[in-house]
DNA sequence: GAGTGGTCTAGACCACGCA
DNA sequence: GCGTGGTCTAGACCACTCT
């Protein structure tokens, strides 16, 4: 049996009574004691679960005063956007899938480095379209490594976060990554999907995410019109 | 007295030791075990220092195996390029101060939100233009906050990072920041500094770091080009 | 089986913020 | 002065890797 340890069991908790509102932004967590008290842990288990929250950006954490609680700006996957005009909300971002999840074989000249494992096991493939405010923003294909993801091919991806699928069905996690950026004239079939010109500069980003499971990591090449959204991102 | 606390010793330690070539790449470094006896330290303690590190990326860590050593990519402060062509080392890199460090009121427009310690104590401005492989690849401009750095205005940063000045005369470390992302047509003046074409498309970061003196950031604006080189991140 | 990192307990003292 | 988070000790048991 796969049991989660004591600390992402906390993490997970606040992390939801956070993102639905429980507290408010700019309030405090209650204390690391507390805390401790509540769950019946020690303080350096629920300091480490407080760590992830701090790197997650949920949480600053200031000396003598305690957790205050932050909302990151909305984010879609790892990249967080910027409205030009407005903010951006859920109701605001939708999602249209050009290509279905297909099994498929790696292409022969994959931008990235593959393990054995994933390489034998073949890619899902899927292509996305995605709008802010009603306007094409990006384009993105994806490959992940066909390893244990029963009924994935039949997944409905419409208007829903990939990551967020993978996390709540298959519980997988992002934990890092790496990525390579650009600033690329964008070729016409895809200036064509974002309503823009032939030519105009657009971010082009390769970027490789790594998972909670060893060996599963999950790759993404980015077209983003960055004209009227801004990619937004903290390290 | 400003002590650094064990774990932080410890990490300097190491980190020193891993970039200065005492551990090969791919090797292992001592257990954890073994590290608390060198030290005198406990396993959280040792844990915590060797966290850092997995964080900036220097190792790797399996369980059952050990501490692998890894050398990330040459960075530029944060940043990191690969070449095109050739991998990139010290010696290919170069910079030139367009403008040196004067002390300067902050614009009235500045993108980022300052606090009002910074905003009185006004700003260290300075601009550079970087080459790799003799080639012009980006310029920044860089605005510091004048707090506390005894004769920085007078320091000669020619070919040399920023932020190891700031780390090895000032005890001032990057742990973190917050960064936006265009592509956009290169005006006439970049264009010219990076012997590109007006209109080319290149990257334009604003970014904001923060560091360990709270309250202290670092805000960069960059033009980047990236025809010739990419830039890497790791998150 | 021996050694590694992963998780966890039950305390302790300190520096910092706020009233 | 009190409560907060920051650091640290001295153990323990477990899951994993390697041989």
């Amino acid at each position: 049996m796969n049991t989660m340890p004591q600390y992402r069991k906390l993490y997970e908790i606040l992390r939801r009574h956070i993102l639905s509102g429980v507290y408010e932004e700019g309030s405090l967590l209650p204390s690391e004691n507390e805390l401790c008290a509540l769950h019946g842990l020690t303080r350096p288990t629920v300091r480490q679960a407080l760590e992830s929250l701090v790197k997650d950006g949920l949480i600053a954490k200031r000396q003598g005063k305690g957790s205050i609680v932050r909302k990151p700006p909305q984010s879609i996957g790892i990249l967080s956007i910027e409205g030009t005009a407005s903010a951006i909300g859920d109701k605001y971002l939708k999602t249209v899938i050009l290509q279905k999840p297909v099994i498929r074989k790696w292409e022969e000249n994959f931008p990235f480095e593959l393990s054995e494992i994933e390489r034998e096991s073949g890619a899902i493939y899927l292509e996305r379209l995605r709008y802010v405010d009603g306007k094409p923003v990006f384009y993105d294909i994806n490959h992940l490594p066909n390893i244990n993801l029963p009924r994935f091919t039949s997944r409905s991806l419409e208007n829903r976060s990939l990551f967020e699928t993978l996390r709540s069905h298959y519980q997988i996690r992002i934990n890092g990554g790496e990525q390579r950026i650009q600033a690329i004239r964008c070729p016409e079939d895809i200036a064509a999907l974002l309503k823009i010109k032939k030519g105009d500069p657009v971010l082009y980003l390769q970027r490789k995410m790594a998972t909670n499971r060893e060996g599963f990591n999950i790759y993404s090449v980015i077209w983003f019109n960055s004209a009227s959204h801004t990619i937004f991102g903290r390290f």
